[in-house]
DNA sequence: TTTTGAGTTGTTCGA
DNA sequence: GTCGAACAACTCAAA
């Protein structure tokens, strides 16, 4: 209703084109960049650009790439139901914007913030030189609940510990209810060109993309839908079930809120409205995890050189091995530690990994195999399609012992322990690992241990068709600690 | 300035 | 099988 007045509003006055520059921000629904240029009553031409260039070395990785063209598609579906359009475009973003205001007579640019290091200072940069060239620049705040930096210790720090960062930001935490999708964007009298989404290259040349397509819905529809179907069926007992790989017992919202297909506050708002007495334990979880990746950005608002580097310094000198052979042993999902290999070919089947699984994947890397986090979080982000540059930054800092509020260098996984506690009847490891999925639950978490005869009987032969272990996990976890001590003992 | 309490997600060992 | 202690001190945040 809101909007159809100012769209009449529009037309009385003729204000000249907006344009309304989305990245991570792909919906319609509670984005301050749209509604702000719609209430500025011209017409609004919504664009997405490919950048990749200013992103330095954190450019979308492949499995992110495949994500943002079918949530491209879908945005672009989307607005022309509302009698608009999405104009693709290529190349640096500041010259595009340029160009674009040239071809539409556009005069104003609407966007929502990044906060990845090399996106904040290009934004302030553009911001700058658009209002140089007498064009009207208008950036918004639309990734998170409160502004990175905002959240701050008495003596004005930024916190490095989880607990009473959490503390504080619910402290300070207010914010207007989410606001739903416009049911028309006002359109210019000419579109400029666009390319087609094909021409962005985002899809695979071999086509390895149909676990990712039989898994995933992108899109701002296939993100509320996800989310009232976490809401409806496992919001509940999530505080039990998100630690059990083989059950659907997590949100899958990653994805979404990474790409921007809903907002962190509607995310927010829909688990606090969910009036069900039994999800309250779960609830509180689950907002937890949320605050978890606002704790992340945080972080890397402060530290921004930690997507490199470990933030405890003495870790520089840490004697991480040398190996790419075991790191693609890694990749692959060929380590012969069956909880490890699940999680690696999820991954890679699918894009996306259970977030206890990562745990221990990532640990059995950084502590069993002794190869550097740095090498670990390149992985993830070629392969996640919720690869977060803040979450993985933190995620990955935080196995190594490395990062704020890390884990004590002594917590070490162990991937057979965690398999029988947090999946004893091997749904997981037999989805994954169909060559063990004849094994008894009492073989299959460490089935080197198995005699032989189980193992010819369940079609099993170690170092043929599936690994022999590639460390022996206990000497590995001693050489851990060892290394540990040097590090420590070294100054 | 000093002190105090606390800190996502674990494993192993020995009683 | 179960339980508590040890692991190793250290840093952070607030009083």
């Amino acid at each position: 209703m809101r909007c159809g007045q100012r769209a009449r509003g529009a037309e009385l006055l003729d204000t000249p084109a907006s344009i309304l520059w989305l990245h991570h921000d792909l919906r319609l629904a509670d984005n301050p960049a749209l509604l702000a240029a719609l209430e500025r009553g011209g017409p609004v031409i919504p664009v997405y650009i490919d950048s990749s260039e200013d992103e330095g070395t954190w450019a979308p990785g492949a499995a992110s790439r495949w994500w943002l063209h079918h949530s491209l598609a879908s945005l672009g579906a989307a607005l022309q139901t509302r009698g608009s359009a999405l104009i693709l475009r290529r190349g640096p973003a500041l010259a595009t914007l340029r160009t674009l205001c040239r071809e539409c007579g556009a005069d104003a640019v609407y966007w929502n913030r990044r906060y990845e290091p090399a996106l904040r200072a290009r934004d302030t940069a553009i911001e700058s030189e658009l209002r140089n060239a007498g064009l009207l620049a208008e950036c918004r705040g639309g990734a998170l609940l409160v502004e990175p930096g905002t959240v701050l210790t008495q003596d004005h720090a930024p916190y490095q510990v989880y607990t009473p960062f959490r503390r504080r930001l619910l402290e300070q935490l207010q914010f207007a209810t989410a606001r739903m999708a416009p049911a028309k964007l006002p359109a210019p009298s000419h579109w400029p060109d666009s390319l087609e989404l094909a021409a962005l290259q985002y899809l695979p040349q071999i086509p390895w993309d149909a676990g990712l397509a039989s898994a995933w819905q992108p899109g701002e529809a296939g993100a509320a839908r996800q989310l009232q179907s976490f809401i409806d069926s496992a919001l509940g007992r999530y505080a039990q079930a998100r630690d059990q790989p083989g059950i659907r017992g997590s949100s899958r919202l990653s994805p979404h809120l990474h790409h921007g297909e809903l907002s962190m506050r509607q995310v927010w708002q829909a688990v606090l409205q969910s009036k069900q007495p039994a999800d309250a334990s779960g609830r509180a979880k689950f907002l937890d995890e949320l605050v978890w990746r606002e704790f992340a950005w945080h972080l890397l608002h402060h530290f921004p050189h930690t997507t490199e580097a470990p933030l405890r310094g003495e870790f520089t000198r840490f004697p991480w091995q040398q190996s790419p052979a075991l790191l693609r042993t890694w990749q692959r999902g060929r380590t012969g530690i069956p909880l490890v290999d699940a999680g690696m070919r999820e991954l890679w089947h699918s894009g996306w990994m259970h977030n206890r699984v990562r745990m221990i994947a990532a640990s059995f890397l950084v502590k069993n195999l002794r190869l550097p986090w740095q090498a670990g979080a390149r992985w993830f982000w070629d392969t996640l399609v919720d690869a977060d540059l803040a979450n993985n930054t933190l995620g990955w800092q935080w196995v190594a012992g490395c990062g704020a509020d890390a884990a004590p260098y002594f917590r070490i996984f162990n991937p057979v322990t965690q398999g029988e506690k947090f999946d004893p009847q091997g749904l997981y490891l037999r989805r994954w690992l169909p060559e063990l999925a004849r094994l008894g639950d009492e073989d299959l978490q460490a089935p080197w241990l198995a005699p032989a005869a189980r193992l010819r009987a369940a079609g099993v032969e170690l170092g043929g068709n599936y690994p022999l272990p590639i460390v022996d996990l206990k000497d590995s976890r001693n050489a851990a600690l060892a290394a540990y001590k040097d590090m420590r003992g070294a100054d």
